[in-house]
RNA sequence: GGCCCUAUCGUCUAGCGGCUAGGACGGAGGCUUCUCAAGCCUCAAACCAGGGUUCGAUUCCCUGUAGGGUCACCA
């Protein structure tokens, strides 16, 4: 038997990490056994649907990787619903009721399902045997008119219909279960799928992650430089983990290692900080040809991404950042590697080192090691060449008396990278440019 | 409120009757060091409570408590 999956979201909003995690486990396990995986858009409410929205998940989708075999829209499947009403109606499990409209908009007339009243056994596969008295759910609306069918009648059709094996969808779906298995059995299903109810993702309090409370969609994380391989790795962590302690994982590696039993039951928060780290471990990997076109959107027109300068401070930037959208405030005007762009003004007097805040020393270090630098050839101007030929003299001179002016001559700043580095992204001569200033500003 | 689900460090989690309760993020300290990071090392930090069952409970059962979900002519 084929595995069927599907990620099935209405399109009222932006994608978020909510449900991005609910298609990821859905995805996997269709992968996993080597299934399909459907995707849905449940746009059956007119008023709520937008076009936008559609557009954003499946744009979302694509991004992270999550690829479908089939895509359905509720929209375009009326006729099919409508039978299925009809036979219900035909059959005794619907019927159409008068109703007192409650609200604008309302009908004076919709279908409800006859409720057997009856208890509904379901074995869910993270939380076992579930059970519900459906007596109290009363005759449920299941269509507005014919062609106007809603939520639970549409989605059993379409499952039944699609074929789906597995359901697996958040946790907020668990007391909607009994209700569509009333359904299932009233159109005569053979197969009920078989459900998986994931915990739902919470916001920071500990409350429903939604729209306006926490979700970032997940075109955001794009906009902010996240790698799409990031948002599976750690999303897949959230209510699962392998059976060893491993962390940074491929697709691959998940797929093949998920199982269903190993998904928590509570629900989990989502925390940057560790979405961050993940970034930083992957940034880390990431070979200079893939560094540079991901970065490319995020440097500023001065530094461009073609330029033997961007090159150089590959490593560096790599080093500082934990997603590429923070590359534009690194080296932004207040930003720690402003001094690649150019030489901020600074006070002489910052030139001297704290411990030994002496005018002359500083002077005459600055310009031992404009000699030094001079000497070392445009070809092999290196940090570690740099370093070699300053270091011997300034751990004789004390590595703060030399260093630290040297830094300042060179950046402008009080935190930046060491000298040798910085020196080796200026190049040679803007360097001694700034090693030439420096020394004018102490005569 | 009814019904349902859940409960291990601040956070994500390992654990499936006997462990010094493990790992990761974050935090603290240290090393490195001219500054800031990164990196490496160390430390602090948890079994919701009360009853059972058992020789023995974080683990199994019950109750309570807390949190969450759901009770639409939304999905």
């Amino acid at each position: 038997m084929t595995v069927i999956t599907r990620f099935a979201p209405s399109p009222t909003g932006l994608f978020h990490a909510g449900s991005y995690r609910t298609a990821l486990f859905a995805y996997i396990f269709a992968k996993q056994n080597k299934g399909k995986f459907i995707l849905r858009i449940e746009d059956t409410d007119k008023e709520r649907s937008k076009k936008e929205y559609e557009d954003n998940i499946i744009d979302s989708l694509k991004w992270l990787g999550l690829d479908y075999d089939e895509l359905y829209r509720q929209s375009d499947r009326t006729d099919i619903y409508k039978k299925y009403i009809q036979k219900l109606i035909d059959s005794g499990h619907a019927f159409i009721s008068k109703e007192t409209p409650k609200e604008a908009g309302d009908r004076a007339e919709v279908i409800r399902f006859k409720n057997p009243k009856k208890k509904v056994i379901f074995n869910d596969l993270i939380r076992g045997q579930v059970e519900f008295d459906t007596t109290e759910l009363g005759d449920f609306v299941i269509a507005k008119s014919l062609e106007e069918p809603v939520f639970h009648l549409v989605n059993v059709v379409d499952d039944h219909e699609m074929g789906m094996t597995h359901i697996i969808r958040g946790e907020d779906h668990i007391s909607n279960t009994p209700r569509q298995i009333l359904i299932y059995e009233a159109i005569g299903a053979k197969n009920i799928p078989i459900f998986a109810h994931i915990p739902l993702l919470l916001a920071k309090d500990r409350s429903k992650l939604s729209k306006r409370h926490g979700a970032i969609p997940m075109t955001e994380y794009r906009e902010r430089g996240f790698l799409p391989e990031v948002l599976v790795n750690y999303m897949a962590l959230l209510g699962w983990h392998p059976a060893d302690d491993r962390e940074v994982l491929t697709l691959d590696d998940i797929v093949k290692e998920f199982s269903l039993d190993r998904v928590q039951k509570g629900g989990a928060i989502f925390d940057e900080e560790k979405l961050k780290w993940f970034d930083h471990q992957y940034i880390a990997k990431l070979n200079n040809d893939e560094f540079q076109s991901h970065a490319s959107p995020f440097v500023p027109e001065w530094l461009a991404t073609s330029s033997p300068l961007f090159k150089r401070c590959i490593p560096l930037l790599r080093e500082k950042i934990s997603s590429f959208g923070e590359i534009p405030q690194l080296l932004a005007d207040n930003g720690e590697l402003r001094f690649v762009h150019g030489l901020k003004d600074y006070a002489p007097l910052s030139l001297l080192w704290k411990k030994n805040p002496k005018r002359e020393a500083a002077l005459v270090h600055l310009q031992k090691v404009q000699e030094l630098v001079m000497a070392i050839p445009d070809d092999s101007f290196t940090a570690e060449s740099i370093k070699v030929a300053v270091w011997n003299y300034a751990e004789a001179e004390g590595k703060g008396d030399v260093l630290w002016p040297l830094r300042m001559a060179l950046t402008g700043q009080d935190k930046s990278p060491d000298p040798f580095t910085s020196a080796f992204i200026l190049g040679r001569e803007e360097t001694l440019n700034r090693i030439h200033l420096a020394i004018k500003k102490l005569s």
